[in-house]
RNA sequence: GGAGUGGAUUGGGCGACCGCCGGCCACGCAUGCGUGGCGGGAGGAAAGUCCGGGCUCCACAGGGCUCGAUGGUGGGUAACUCCCACCGGCCGCGAGGCCAGGGACAGUGCCACAGAGAACAGACCGCCGGCGAGGCUCGUCCUCGCAGGUAAGGGUGAAACGGUGAGGUAAGAGCUCACCAGCAGGCCGGGUGACCGGUCUGGCUCGGCAAACCCCAUCGGGAGCAAGGCCAAGCAGGAGGAAAUCCGGUCGUUCGCGGCCGGAGCGGGGCGGCCCGUCCCGUUCGACCUCCGGGUAGGUCGCUGGAGGCGGCGGGCAACCGUCGUCCUAGAGAAAUGGUCGUCGCCCGCCGCUCGGCGGGCACAGAACCCGGCUUACAGAUCCGCUCCGAGC
RNA sequence: GCGGGUGUAGCUCAAUGGUAGAGCAAUAGCCUUCCAAGCUAAAGACGAGGGUUCGAUUCCCUUCACCCGCU
């Protein structure tokens, strides 16, 4: 049995390094709703699947909090793979001041996650910065 | 049956699909990677970090002062501010619960307000007799004043220098006596001991606070897995600062001196702080201190088999210990346990109001080197021991 | 992981173990034609739970929240 590639979420496929959340940060480009707020870049693989990276402050709650943001968050990314930019790193932070006790429900952070991605992309400007780099699948 | 008390266990079950972390095996690719298979993957508190250890490193850790911790006795333990048993005190009808529970004749200090008096106390009212003055109903009378006596009574307070009775007295008072309470000491008996019981003597009586300073006894080297080891990659140094040199041996010598070793002195650093002591380094271009500047943000080991869990037997009142058998049970690194469903269980709301249907919820909380405790949070469920009350047999 | 600090009135801060106080703010009144300023009055707090003590904001323990430092 094969399974379904966009369906895999392998550690590839995430931001984990402090040099790897500074580029990102660096291009500066964001778009927010509700808790959550996404930056996105084009990442250095121009064939390159999405890439996810996650950051998730200890004024959201406590341990088992954000553990269940992160969790939640990766599941929606998972899910929306296929819907996503390809070749993109994106960083998903969670907003204290907004965000509600418990975590979203997985369904409605993976539209967010999609809108939010597509506003970024779609903005004039983006694909200027990119400078080359991966463009739009679109 | 009700009320209560002490303890133990558990912390939703089963199934399907898709993911994530790490292990083993196989294959491909070439050492990073991918695919498939098999089995594993959060807790009783993983939490707070309040104690105690193991482990690792540090220039072995000594003495004095200081500092900090602990504080009934005996035991358990690797150790403890933990646990068990016992003693004492307080609370509760009781089962039980709580207690930092050594020393207040080693010293210092504090005890507000109230009250006359608050620590080897104190005469405000009262009581008592004496002296003086006044009054009249002339008395064993009343009123006022003065100097005294008196701690039995009133009142204050958290606390007022024993309680009851008798004697005694002007009135009183441990002033005296008996009993009781309490204190100190001796002796006898029991207990490993804290302590308990008995008896005799004493002066007749002594406040509380040491979670106030303090005294006594005991204990305490420091740091922490971001410890620490290895590999790879990378970089650039600069400025300032205190100090004091001398002696001996030996070798070389161009006879100026230089190298090495040892010692003294001086300077710096480590041993929680200070002093001694000790160790290391330096003593004229180098160590140390301060400031500025530069580089790294990778891998790997440590990393999970342990004071380990379960069961039997033996010792012990118990905590716990010994022995035998059996089991292997997470190891991440921006950090793995998630998502979508089905079904059952429990709870709540609505419709129904017998069956049933719909919707929602199922606590506290997430391993990060590992253990032993403590404390705190927690929807519920189950079991055991004991006490009190009521009813029945 | 290690270490330290702070919680007192709405805000900023005081206070030997004995009635918790100051400034600003807010309320009411006086003054003014009105406002401001000024004057007067009253209200308002020791983060929580235990313990020691006759008595605790203070001393001790536990706990909660926040802040800071080192690695």
């Amino acid at each position: 049995m094969v399974s379904v590639p966009e369906r895999r979420f392998p550690r590839a496929a995430r931001l984990l390094r402090p040099a790897e959340f500074a580029r990102v940060y660096a291009r500066k480009r964001s778009a927010a709703a509700g808790p959550i707020v996404v930056y996105a870049a084009p990442g250095p693989d121009r064939d390159g699947r999405p890439r996810l990276g996650l950051s998730v402050s200890r004024r959201i709650g406590g341990a088992v909090v954000r553990n269940r943001w992160k969790r939640v968050l990766r599941e929606a990314f998972r899910a929306a793979r296929g819907e996503l930019p390809a070749a993109t790193d994106f960083i998903v932070v969670v907003r204290s001041g907004l965000a509600p006790a418990g975590a979203a429900p997985a369904r409605a952070l993976r539209e967010s996650l999609v809108s939010l991605a597509r506003r970024i992309v779609s903005r004039p400007g983006y694909a200027a910065d990119a400078a080359g780099d991966g463009t739009v699948s679109r």
